[in-house]
DNA sequence: GAACTCTATGTTAGTGACTAACATCAACGG
DNA sequence: CCGTTGATGTTAGTCACTAACATAGAGTTC
């Protein structure tokens, strides 16, 4: 038997389908609490913004991890691509309903849009310290991070934005594939 | 005679240093119009939000135009990679000191580098039109214009932050260098 | 010079995201 | 059975931002 949905999941589902159905900004934190059957005062309690009902990214330590684990003999630019590369690959098409829409909402509104670069700062920091720690410079870092999470995101929107099939992974793929090689 | 500084210049000055004394989120907009002598409308007559003080971009146009003035013979990556380092060259010292606050306080408030990063978005469709104007596939212009403007950030927030005196033109070049050659 | 327009500004009264302080209520362990 | 804990509600705020309408001063035209 299903677990009863918690709290938590409800806000989500409900405010995703109402951004779809009418659009981000004509849906009011209220609308969404109370078709959540709760009070405007617990969607905040479980989401510290609006926005983060759409943004939110349960991938960075994955990514992190994978590009720490990468052969230090690689190169920086050459790490962080595979480690992005070997993420988005296995997630693959595992990829549920939920997260494909709060992408594709979240790449349709400049703010929204705004707020996955803000929270990629996030990620940004997370894999600059990663290669930081294995003694390369901060801003070879910095930098090299900066650079493929920049033509990741291109990669992302899209993939959000055309339905040809094509998977996120390859596309990742293809896209880091225009930087450096070693 | 210098010439009588317009309301909005009046606003800007106000603000940045508003916000460099007393933090971006302890000072209102009520506040900054207040002490600029005009009521909290003609703020937002100025500004269209209270982000936009901050976050500006006047070069985006220049890099645009330099980027589409390289010659086709070279790699898209290769184009972007010089339009932006001349620009950055050709700014050189000139960078006022309201720019240079600008971007101080820009960068080290997570809100305000969202904004910036959505500023960012805008050169970037800028720099992804221009080249696939000149044939470039869709795919590769966003992803090789995302990645550079990637790396350029994390220059300028290294520049921002660090004061040893390295050039912005010099810390995009050597920032872009990480990246692949022709 | 009076009427006329244009532009910059002020006033007022909203809406909506978000916070703080405090109350309630049900579950659960002792 | 009582006390604590955690999730929720209520209320009353602050602040960014908008809309509608008023005013005032600098020309411009007749």
């Amino acid at each position: 038997m299903p677990r009863a949905k918690t709290t938590y999941d409800r806000l989500q589902d409900t405010a995703l389908s109402l951004f779809e159905e009418y659009g981000y900004d004509n849906v009011t934190v209220e609308q969404i609490a109370s078709a959540a059957g709760v009070s405007h005062m617990t969607f905040f309690r479980h989401f510290p913004t609006k926005d983060s009902v759409v943004v939110s990214d349960p991938y960075d330590p994955l990514i992190a991890e994978a590009v720490s684990l990468q052969p230090q003999y690689l190169s920086a630019l050459e790490r962080v691509r595979r480690g992005l590369i070997e993420v988005s690959t296995a997630m693959g098409d595992s990829i549920d309903g939920t997260t494909r829409s709060r992408i594709r909402i979240g790449v349709s509104h400049p703010k929204l849009r705004a707020a996955m670069w803000e929270n990629n700062g996030v990620t940004e920091d997370l894999l600059a310290s990663a290669l930081i720690e294995s003694g390369e410079s901060e801003f070879e870092a910095r930098v090299v991070v900066g650079a493929c999470l920049g033509a990741a995101m291109a990669a992302l929107v899209d993939w959000a934005e055309d339905d040809s099939g094509q998977s996120l992974g390859v596309r990742i793929k293809r896209a880091l594939d225009f930087l450096g090689w070693e």
